[in-house]
DNA sequence: TTTAATTGATATCAATATAGTATCAGTTAT
DNA sequence: ATAACTGATACTATATTGATATCAATTAAA
């Protein structure tokens, strides 16, 4: 079982990509050879950031992407309900049992609780958190 | 984002049928019918479990599956093991950044602190766990 | 003003995973 | 002997994931 695919986790990469170099244009193409991500698969993943309002872009030479949001706000979470769509644990769980009294199902609430679990724990991690850890990264290594 | 598929889902529905009836050897063909689920799917299901050690078999008429561990020691994570392959959030992000120092990555003991924790809260959710609940749904219900 | 570097939009394809079906041989209670 | 079962395995269909290709539109710069 994975839990992120491929498009959630080159998104986060760009996204990591771009927030190092807030303010400027980044182009697709540069983003895709020095973070080895297929290059059209990328951009198709850049062109639904754009949609969700997290980056924005500029045509023509010297064009490019670059964050629209604070990446403290962008969480992973966020990422994979884009990309994969939101989580849920199953659709609805012994459904021929107990659907009837939906509202009262233990069952449903258990799934929800532990739903809730994993979606905050994503919460927390925003690409602002991964952008610092990666620098105290780099710090370590040089 | 869909964390049980069909087979995990139909796999604790078997395990639930199975534990009402402790003891008792119950066919496929009866769960299947009382569970709606597809009778041949189901039984490629049990066959995995029996190779996993959760139930027994036994053939010809009046044959059919029985569980053989404690309900309790049963998790949910064990089953999505079972079925989805083991829980990782990705194969290994950020690869290309810094895999170099795998051993010191922050990010990656980000993600496995996320995958500790769903993990461990698919662990907490038993089959006896969800009997239980099953029943106390049912008594309010009546 | 032409050109090359870029994105927008969209179509297509391949690989893999998920879901479900079918078949036949072997076992066993009746 | 027979019918109700499981064991084993092959097969098909559909959906998802991952990746590629194409062409029009835009724009900085030669
Ligand atoms: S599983 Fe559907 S309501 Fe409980
Ligand atoms: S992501 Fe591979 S070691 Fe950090």
């Amino acid at each position: 079982m994975k839990v992120l695919t491929k498009n959630t986790d080159y998104a986060i990469r760009a996204l990591l990509a771009l927030a190092a170099k807030k303010g400027c244009y980044v182009s697709a193409k540069s983003i895709a050879t020095e973070h080895d991500i297929p290059y059209q698969f990328l951009r198709g993943l850049l062109q639904e950031m754009i949609r969700h309002d997290l980056i924005v872009s500029k045509e023509g030479v010297q064009g490019g992407f670059m964050i629209k949001k604070d990446p403290d706000t962008i969480s992973v979470t966020q990422l994979i309900e884009i990309f994969q769509g939101k989580v849920q644990v199953s659709e609805c769980m012994f459904r021929k049992q107990i659907c009837a009294n939906r509202a009262r199902c233990v069952l449903r609430h258990e799934i929800m609780r532990i739903e809730q679990v994993v979606q905050s724990e994503f919460e927390k991690v925003t690409i602002g958190k991964l952008m610092r850890d990666l620098e105290a990264a780099n710090q370590v290594k040089s």
